[in-house]
Parts: structure tokens; C-alpha cells; sequence
DNA sequence: AAAAAAT
């Protein structure tokens, strides 16, 4: 949810010309840093200008905070006892000699005094969670209103998850939780589910909130509309609002390094800029009122803001890869303090070549081991690579498969049209003239170009569509996202980067206008709508470039029980012979890959199969036959060669 | 083959 724009139009502006009147750069901000620096700013600032927060004097680099030698004295209170490590001398029951909890992570908790303190914002006190004054307009900001459609809330709530298949597995799995209550969640958590209106937990969020309560690791291959965000920004906030921050480790160079250095305790990495952005904000929802300050971190945009906001707050740290190890070289963040960790969309990002910073942040910097701290990933498959990792991030974690959200689900009707190259512009003009009004479109293209060279063709013809792919500027990033989602450009014009985890309410149509190659690109492209029980339709241009996803299509039609056209069949049946593209290991290309196995490991707990390491072989699934989803498609590496299928890798 | 991501 890009917000900071909900506010009108002219906010935007109103925003950037503020940055001109300080005298700035006119550096590109950000809708969540415009929001972030809003909150912190002073309770009552004045209408334009300190909505950047710029003109707060504690913004500035320079001027704003005390010196750094003699650590982070609370304002108005003596010095001497304050320095990091070395005990606070307070009252023996309150901070149990512990230094200075959170840091300097926000002005509050330093004890500014109420005058300073944030509205909607609290503070850890002498070992007591104070909660925050609740601030409407933050509430507003945050939480929408009902006549905001670019804020419903999606994903949550809706019987038809029951029928979702859950699968946990795993030694000694918790119970899962039915409902949101006290325990074991936090009442300050509660309070902020119930302003965003979730109601009843999502399967995910039903195993985690137990799961990572009991001090577990997680393992989980969902999808997003599953609410993973929810799944694991609920147990880790909950625990950290009982628990208080951790206290920061005794830097070395406290005294002497001119910078601070922020220190979060728990860490999200996800594959993109937009979907890191979008966590936040959901962090920022559920933290609301608490002394949990999340902050966000991706490249693109101006890294001394992020710079200035970490300094306001680093407690929860939604990051992409890049941008943190460039922040962790430039020793503004350590990891030493980190009690959480998840990896979102962990296939993604290891698709994505990030494997080296994430070894290199998990294992090669200063993060706590993996015995002490808690891990979870998710992902949306479970190929070797991910079983690798997972073995190496994750202490004898409970594996949680949860059924395809977006594919099973009826209420996206799923369409195949045999349309050849040259006949795809026609044919997208006549499915947009169709449109019903009030809806959103997204069509999907493979290349950056071809997101270019269509959404021009579109506004061309005088239609209100824009693009977004990944040579555009951040800034352009976000303003298509925002014009799209407040419906101003209801035809968005995608590559692969809004394939994934983006939540876009009232997303009625995805075209693709291109098929992808991959079939889980094309499961979580079309995950884009039919959110939220709404019904979405999704159209597919298919013509004999696209054999090589033909079988994998065929397969998911047939699960969803989709209306297959005849022609697909014959299709099927031409790629048959000759050419066998798939090489789906034994079996020699029958149907019997499994139903959802898609050569790529699927979503089993690969530790039940035999020859898979690690894991003590604990009964509880079969394993046989086609389990409704993740069908087994192969016997468990390590014993009996090859039967692993491709295991990711391409065919060509 | 392409996309994404630190500069």
C-alpha cells in the first residue's frame, strides 16, 4: 500500500515543493519516507513545511542529534549513567542493568519527555510497554476509511480458506490457533488487527502465531493473498511487544564513530522494491502505537533519507538485499541484534541471483547464529536450492505447505485465447473496450520493451494505461503503482516485477498479454486479482511460442476446474512427440509428474522422503498419490539419482 | 530469454 498520496493530489506536490524550500536537491522521495518522516516529525508542525520533516532541526545530519561521544544520553537526564553498556542507574525493579534497550531507536524511549513523545507512537519504559495516544489522522493514514478503496483490506478473511489445504509437518507442531485472542497474542497487536478489520486468522497466520511462539523456525511454501505478511509480522510483533527490545550490543566505536548505528531485531528481506515497501507498511499498521519502530530500506531512492529515518527508528527492517549490504558496509546497520529473520519470497530472490548477499548477510556479517535467533522463510515452491537453504537457515523448523490460494481458487476464471503475435494489440484493444468500468487491468508482457512499447501503443489510443518495469526510475515505479491503484490509470502495463506478492485491491482483469515461461509466474500473476473474495478474471494470449509452458497450463486448468479449449489439447499433443522439452526425469513426460510437482520440487517437506537429510522421518503424511496440491514428484534426493527432476534449471 | 537488484 504506496500511500502518502491519499491525502489528494496536490500532497504530492504540495510535498516536493516543500523539499525545493529547504533549499534541497529536489531528491525523489518516497510516498512511505514522506509518511515516515510525518510521523516522527513533531506533534504539531506546521501545515507544509515540516510534513517533510526537513525542517526539523533533529532531521538534519548534523545539528539535530547530541554528540555521540558518552553514547545516547537521554535528553534531560544525567549523562554519566546512560552510555551504552555500562548499567543505567535506575530503580533496581525497572531496567535489571541492561543499557539502554532500543537503542536510540526513537527519540521516545530516550526519554524525551512527553512533550516529545509521537502521538501514536510508544515507548519501553523501566520494563513496561507504555502504548502511544492514538492519533486519528495517523489511523486514517494508516488504517484507511471505508470510503477508500485504495485501502481495503485484502487477503484476510473469508470462509473459503477453510478449504485451503494446510499441511504442517515437523516434529512437536504447535496446535494452530483459531481465532485472534490473548493469548498468545499480544493485546496491543489485537487492537491493531481490529482497526485494519481481520477478523478471523488466514491458515498461515493460524500455524505461525503458535509456531513462532513456541520459539520455532518456519518453513512455509504459500503464495501471497495467503496473508504471509500477517503470517509472520503478527507472532514476531506480538512477541516483541511483551518481551521490550533487546538491548543493543557495546559498539567498540561508539565514542569515536561520528554515526549511529542502528540495530533492529528483526529483519525482512523480499525480492523487491515495492514489495519491501509494501511489508512496511503493513509493519507500520501493526506496530502502530507500540515502541516498535519498523523502517525500510531499498535501492532507487535517495539513501541518506533512509539514512535519517533509520536513525529515527530501526527496530523491524523490511530490506531489499542491495541496499542493506550497502548499508551494513557503510556500518550504519548492525545485525548483531537480530532475534528474527524471515526471508519473503525466498525462490524469488534466489531466482533472482541474491543468494551471495544473503549468505553473505545471514552468515557473513554480524548476525546471531541460527540457533539464536528465530528464522522463517517462505516460498512460494520448495525446489533443492530452497531445501539448502532452509537447511542452513533454519533450525529443525516446522514445514508448512499451504494449498495455491490464487489458481484453486474459483473465483478467478481463467481464460485461454489462441491469439498469434501480430494479432495480440487488436485483440488487447478489443478485451479493454469490453471492460467494465470501475475495474482494474493489469497486463503482463515479458520484456521491459515490450512494457514500453505497449502502454505508449494504449495511450496512443486514448487509453489511460501506464507501465512499470524495471528501468524505470523509482519515482516512475511509484507513481504507476499510485495512479494505478487510485484508478486514475486503471490499465497497468506490467513485466515480471508486479508479478508477485503486489497487492492491488479491485484488480478485476489480468491479461497476459505475454505467457510466461514458468507456470508459478503465471499462478501468481493471476493471484493479482480475485482477492479479497472478490471474483477476477484472467485472459491469457496463447499461441505455439508458449508450448513450453502447455502441460503445466493444462494441468492448472484442469485443478481449477477451468474450461479448457480443444485447441490446447491438440497443442499438447503436437509438442508431444520430437521435442520433449519438459525431461521430467523418470516417467518419460506421462502425466505422471504429479499433480502441482511441476519439476520443481513442489511443496513437500522433502525431509519425509527417504534419503533426505536431516530430518527425522516422523510420520503424519502419506506421501502417496496426488495430495490435492504439491503432488510428489520425486522420490526424495539423495537416494536413487535423478528422480529430482530439472530441479529448477531450463530445459534450453 | 528476461527480469530484478547497490551505485
Amino acid at each position: 500500500m504506496t500511500n502518502g498520496i491519499v491525502n489528494g493530489n496536490a500532497s504530492l506536490e504540495t510535498q516536493f515543493a516543500s523539499l525545493g524550500i529547504n533549499g534541497a536537491k529536489s531528491t525523489y522521495v518516497p510516498p512511505h519516507l514522506r509518511n515516515a518522516q510525518r510521523a516522527a516529525s513533531s506533534p504539531s508542525p506546521s501545515p507544509t513545511i515540516n510534513e517533510s520533516g526537513w525542517n526539523d532541526p533533529r532531521a538534519s545530519p548534523r545539528g539535530g542529534y547530541e554528540p555521540l561521544r558518552g553514547g545516547h544520553n537521554e535528553r534531560g537526564k544525567p549523562n554519566s549513567s546512560n552510555t551504552f553498556g555500562s548499567p543505567r542507574s535506575v530503580a533496581a525493579s525497572d531496567w535489571a542493568g541492561r543499557p539502554s534497550t532500543n537503542g536510540w531507536s526513537s527519540r521516545e524511549s530516550r526519554g524525551d519527555g512527553p512533550a516529545r513523545e509521537t502521538p501514536g507512537a510508544g515507548v519501553w519504559r523501566n520494563d513496561v510497554h507504555v502504548i502511544g495516544s492514538r492519533n486519528m489522522r495517523l489511523e486514517k493514514e494508516l488504517f484507511g476509511d471505508p470510503s477508500d478503496p485504495s485501502k481495503q483490506h485484502t487477503g484476510i478473511n473469508f470462509e473459503k480458506y477453510d478449504d485451503i489445504p494446510v499441511e504442517a509437518t515437523g516434529a512437536g507442531v504447535p496446535e494452530p490457533v483459531t481465532a485472534f485472542t490473548n493469548p498468545p497474542l499480544d493485546p496491543v497487536l489485537l487492537e491493531n488487527i481490529a482497526l485494519a478489520h481481520y477478523s478471523t486468522p488466514t491458515p498461515v497466520q493460524k500455524y505461525s502465531i503458535p509456531i513462532v511462539a513456541a520459539n520455532r523456525d518456519l518453513m512455509a511454501c504459500a503464495q501471497t493473498g495467503s496473508g504471509k505478511t500477517g503470517g509472520f509480522l503478527f507472532p514476531i510483533l506480538s512477541a516483541s511487544f511483551t518481551s521490550g527490545p533487546r538491548a543493543p550490543p557495546v559498539d567498540p566505536n561508539m565514542g569515536y564513530s561520528r554515526t549511529r548505528k542502528a540495530y533492529p531485531t528483526a529483519l525482512i528481506l523480499a525480492p523487491t522494491r515495492e514489495l519491501v515497501s509494501q511489508i512496511h507498511d503493513e509493519a507500520r499498521k501493526f506496530a502502530y502505537r507500540s515502541w516498535v519502530r519498523p523502517a525500510v530500506v531499498y535501492g532507487g531512492a535517495d539513501i541518506n533519507q533512509q539514512l535519517r529515518l533509520i536513525e529515527r527508528g530501526c527496530d523491524l527492517l523490511s530490506a531489499t538485499p542491495g541496499r542493506l549490504v550497502d548499508l551494513i558496509e557503510r556500518g550504519r546497520i548492525s545485525l548483531s541484534n537480530i532475534s528474527y529473520l524471515v526471508l519473503d519470497e525466498a525462490d524469488r530472490m534466489l531466482d533472482m541471483g541474491f543468494e551471495p548477499q544473503i549468505r553473505r548477510i545471514v552468515q557473513g556479517e554480524d548476525m546471531p547464529g541460527v540457533q539464536d535467533r528465530q528464522t522463517l522463510m517462505f516460498s512460494a515452491t520448495f525446489p533443492r536450492d530452497i531445501q539448502v537453504l532452509a537447511r542452513d537457515f533454519l533450525k529443525d523448523y516446522v514445514f508448512l505447505s499451504v494449498g495455491r490460494v490464487g489458481s484453486t481458487s474459483e473465483n478467478i476464471t481463467q481464460k485461454i485465447e489462441y491469439v498469434e503475435d501480430q494479432d495480440k494489440r487488436s485483440v488487447l484493444l478489443d478485451l479493454l473496450a469490453s471492460e467494465t468500468p470501475g475495474g482494474l487491468t493489469l497486463v503482463f508482457v515479458e520484456t521491459k520493451r515490450m512494457a514500453d512499447t505497449l502502454s505508449d501503443f494504449l495511450m496512443a489510443n486514448h487509453l489511460p494505461a501506464t507501465s512499470i518495469h524495471g528501468d524505470r526510475s523509482q519515482r516512475e515505479r511509484e507513481t504507476a503503482l499510485q495512479t494505478f491503484r487510485s484508478g486514475r490509470t486503471p490499465i497497468l502495463v506490467a513485466t515480471a516485477v508486479a508479478a508477485r506478492g503486489l497487492d492491488i485491491p479491485n484488480v478485476t482483469h489480468v491479461i497476459n498479454y505475454d505467457l510466461p515461461s514458468d507456470i508459478d509466474d503465471y499462478v501468481h500473476r493471476i493471484g493479482r486479482t480475485g482477492r479479497a473474495g472478490n471474483t477476477g478474471v484472467s485472459t491469457a494470449f496463447f499461441n505455439r511460442g508458449n508450448k513450453n509452458i502447455v502441460r503445466d497450463l493444462m494441468e492448472l486448468l484442469r485443478e481449477a476446474n477451468q474450461e479448457i479449449p480443444s485447441w490446447l489439447e491438440s497443442v499438447i499433443h503436437e509438442s508431444a512427440f520430437g521435442n520433449n522439452f519438459r525431461g521430467r526425469g523418470r516417467g518419460g513426460g506421462s502425466g505422471s509428474g504429479g499433480g502441482g510437482g511441476r519439476g520443481r520440487g513442489g511443496n513437500r517437506d522433502y525431509r519425509q522422503s527417504s534419503g533426505g537429510y536431516g530430518g527425522g522421518g516422523h510420520s503424519g503424511y502419506g506421501g502417496g498419490g496426488r495430495g490435492g496440491y504439491g503432488g510428489p514428484s520425486y522420490g526424495g534426493y539423495g537416494g536413487g539419482g535423478n528422480s529430482y527432476g530439472n530441479g529448477g534449471s531450463s530445459w534450453w
